[in-house]
DNA sequence: GTTAGCATGTAAGGAGTTACATGATTTT
DNA sequence: AAAATCATGTAACTCCTTACATGCTAAC
């Protein structure tokens, strides 16, 4: 998850660690916090598979910042990563979703595609299960319990009107390619998406 | 989070962790799901602190199952287990709530209070983070990140009021102690809370 | 008789957190 | 000169997941 971030915000341009986590905090804010001690070693990782390299910014003074940028092969795994979403069911999806979403614009419309939809059958089936164990449960547990399934229903009905909304604009984009007014809705090749 | 969810639910009656996995799942659902691997070191753990104890049905063929029963010991960690509800931010606190919601019944009205007003703290502040980048970022971010934030506002407004709904409907129930008409709000003390 | 569900566990590993440790630079 | 914030990192630990391993019992 941590990964996919990183390499996600690496698309836009290079950045040191510090950056990272800053620039983290402004995107994804409260949902999906980032420490330092799961940073750091993520940066080192990824370094050392090769994903991401240092940059040594042309005769700068450089007061001890490891800056890095995105190489080819990041570039292929922010791919890989992103297109895992799996349609297994589980409140770890919930992050996933909303970081993917957080680099929709790197992605290639079909996978943004691929990815709300999965994301919806997600929810449908949450929905369904919920609202299964509401009806059969009824009458044997208390008020609270009863309240936080009425909520959890209606939160989930809820998230899934919102992906249904991203769906129809994803395909009103897809019919009507519109030249990228104000780059909101920029498409940008998958792989080749240098937005420096 | 796993201990307190064992705890609370032993409080009920004696049962065996098959058995605990299955009304785990009917209470809490999709959010909060709990594996076999989480489940069983979590009850042995339990039982060599001396939080929960071994039942032995009496003459009873017993297929190899084992059943534990919360202590007198298991009944005070669920308590400081309870109470420990932190007003530090974090996804992690969104299940330790729900989880903690579910057992309400065993908990004694101050501590419910409680646990609603941090959740309410939290919530608050998260909104108003929320709010401020949205502000500050609104020209900078692309339309994707946008949809997200707005929703994140939204949705938390919605916990809001959920939470104040709670509180309103604990406030007066504090006020005028109704008998416990069907036993729904019935109040228990906390640490004798013996519903067998 | 074989599939499905009941029942208990372990080992390895993933993905983080917290606390610590250090030092440079900028602001007040 | 002190305080804040920039900047990087490590070690130990927590908490859970996945996959494996085993065997019993009920239903079809």
């Amino acid at each position: 998850m941590i990964e996919m971030a990183v390499l996600g915000l690496l698309k836009e341009r290079a950045m040191h660690g510090y950056e990272l986590k800053k620039r983290l905090a402004d995107t994804l804010g409260p949902l999906f916090p980032v420490s330092y001690g799961a940073l750091y070693p993520a940066l080192k990782r990824l370094k050392a598979e090769g994903a991401v390299e240092e940059v040594f910014p042309k005769a700068e003074v450089r007061r001890r910042k490891n800056v890095y940028r995105l190489t080819a092969e990041g570039q292929r795994r922010f791919d890989r990563l992103v297109e895992s979403f799996g349609e297994r069911e589980g409140v770890s999806d919930d992050n996933g979703f909303r970081v993917r979403l957080a680099f929709f614009r790197y992605m290639k419309p079909e996978t943004r595609l691929g990815v709300l939809e999965r994301r919806r059958t997600v929810l449908t089936e949450r929905l369904a299960e919920l609202k299964d164990r509401l009806s059969s449960y009824r009458e044997r547990v208390d008020a609270y319990t009863l309240s936080l399934m009425r909520h959890g229903m209606d939160a989930t009905e809820r998230d899934i009107d919102w992906v249904d909304d991203l769906i129809r604009a994803e395909r009103r984009a897809a019919r009507k390619p519109r030249r990228s007014r104000k780059g909101a809705m920029a498409s940008a090749s998958s792989t080749g998406g240098d937005a420096s």
